[in-house]
DNA sequence: ATACAGTACCTTGCATTGCAAAGTACTGTA
DNA sequence: TACAGTACTTTGCAATGCAAGGTACTGTAT
């Protein structure tokens, strides 16, 4: 019952806010054109979007394993063959629900933002 | 090595986009003004963002070993008395913080549709 | 007194996920 | 043959949302 206090920092709950969310801006990735794991790593830190090696293949692996993607091998120029994944289908719906999704929490957000903030 | 097809469903994964998410809204709540957890749970779905109390207490526990908030317990003239939570003066650095990140994955993901998105 | 409904708060256990860290393997070059 | 670069994988941990079930206080009706 010390209810000790702990120490806040910011980056866990960034690192949190990525939770789940990233499957959106991957799969918008991918929608636009088949792509493999470091040319994705790179659009998103170009977007601003921290994400690691650690955190993007086992996402791709789910998405695989849930039918939202499909990937076929392809030989590079520099190095080992790479899994070009491409969205399919049920990929699309997917991906048009979860833009839904964001959008409405965004809306959500700004709103409460406008209405609590006395900037 | 199956790697059998298992069913998708969206509510998962919105879910998951609420994950360390919900800690800004509710800072945000706190911070216009005193509330208690039903209220907050009032506005947060006026704002159309669900949240449950199972969700919603421990982190109103977490926010306050973190130093983010406070309470005081006021009496109630229909019912058990409630824990009333007045934002801190280390909430509010967080929140700025936590502003600030919203808006940078905001713009990020927001940008990223319209790269994307041939709509 | 007693029972009951309403309000408020709390806790346990599970599933999911981000991430650091370490590892495997293929390719071409020195 | 060694090494650097590229690409993919895996393990283990910590954090969090949430369903479900529980405790306790208050006032009202029986």
């Amino acid at each position: 019952m010390t209810d000790a206090l702990q120490k806040y920092n910011v980056e866990n709950t960034q690192s949190q806010m990525r939770k789940g969310f990233l499957e959106f801006p991957v799969l918008l990735i991918i929608g636009a054109k088949p792509t493999y794991a470091p040319d994705i790593l790179k659009q998103l830190k170009g977007a601003n979007l921290l994400v690691v090696e650690g955190t993007l293949y086992p996402l791709l692996s789910r998405m695989k394993r849930f039918g939202l993607v499909t990937y076929s091998w392809e030989e590079s120029k520099s190095g080992p063959p790479r899994k070009m994944y491409t969205i399919t289908t049920q990929g699309k719906e997917a991906l048009a629900q979860l833009e839904t999704s964001w959008k409405s929490l965004d809306t959500s957000v700004n709103t409460l933002i406008k209405h609590y903030k006395k900037s």
